[in-house]
DNA sequence: CCCGGATGAGACATTGACGTCTCACCCGAG
DNA sequence: CTCGGGTGAGACGTCAATGTCTCATCCGGG
């Protein structure tokens, strides 16, 4: 049995998102290794948290790296991002839910830095039109992590498909934020 | 000083919709009584979030009677549902976030109650023509739990106006799920 | 096959949070 | 003013989770 570091980690994210108050015995089990082990490899809780957070914001910010989110059509762009972020929304719903939990200066600085870029596209497709300009980009930026969130653990539960997930934030989110007459009056 | 149940009760909402990991004494402290007092009123943990559970499907289950959700014109009946939850958004995000840590079945029982309650409602709308067809009620139920919980969080970080939290929170949900030719393709 | 590194299981010491309790003080009613 | 109930502060005992460590076993490379 060899150690799996980034699926242990995704498997530490997956049940800390749902569970903050996880044990470390509890997390060891469900990432399929003993306690010792999870220990030599993350000498405590918050030597785990912070790996987690920064292999968290370094896969979400290649994602968006791979969405190309300052390209292009907004709504477009968009569709990319959630595209790109449902597979790593684990990592995302454990940051959104446990940024408050741990203060670790990377992980602060590294999930301004996404806050920052998505504010940005959702900014750019109001000025170009595209976007409603009656919902601020800060609260379209936290449904869209509330909304993946969200979608993770409808998966995890066997709520939804995870073939859907994208669609179904997709759907939602845009169908909410595009500008249309009846948005403007 | 005198212990105001109910406002404990929300105090503790708060902290824990955030901080599930919050210890008794943090607890105490952003509720303003002592650890002792806490201990007298809820003996123990368990204690607490049951009572905790308990209050908040009682209160949310008054908005949902008060929204009277089952009768008239679907549209508008997310619309009041919405009023009406917001004002009790810290309650619902901490049975959001953490009916998976407790297993108490008159909480969980209440949930399901609401969950049936409010995905009637979008099924209805569904039936009625009004809402698309493509995103499950049970998508709608859970998205409307996480826009909530994301809206009580920004307000208690002051990154929404709380005054704001109602409209921001309707019209993303309603303008994603409203049908219209758009969706329809 | 041998060897070395990694892992799992579990024993045992440590520790922070919790539970329990006491006492001084406060507050409101009579 | 007195009295009784409630509260805050804090001391102290308890305990589950954590940290530390050992040893047997496994696995992969040479």
């Amino acid at each position: 049995m060899s150690f799996d570091r980034e699926q242990v980690l995704r498997d530490a994210a997956d049940l800390l998102s749902r569970r903050a108050t996880a044990s470390m015995d509890e997390i060891a089990k469900a990432a399929g290794v003993s306690r010792a082990t999870l220990h030599r490899h993350f000498p405590g809780r918050d030597a785990l948290v912070r790996a987690l957070g920064v292999l968290g914001i370094e896969q979400t910010e290649e994602r968006l790296d791979a969405a190309r989110i300052e390209e292009g059509d907004p709504v477009e762009a968009v569709r990319r991002l959630i595209a790109e972020a449902v597979p790593v929304s684990g990592f995302l719903a454990f940051l959104y839910g446990e940024n408050q939990l741990y203060d670790f200066a990377e992980i602060n600085d590294g999930w301004a830095r996404i806050d920052a870029r998505v504010a940005a596209l959702f900014r750019r497709g109001q000025e170009a039109g595209a976007f409603r300009y009656d919902l601020t980009p800060a609260w379209l930026v936290e449904a869209l992590y509330a909304l993946i969130a969200a979608s993770a653990w409808s998966v995890q539960d066997g709520r939804m498909a995870r073939l859907d997930a994208a669609r179904m934030v997709t759907d939602l989110l845009l169908g909410g934020m595009l500008r249309t007459p009846r948005s403007d009056s």
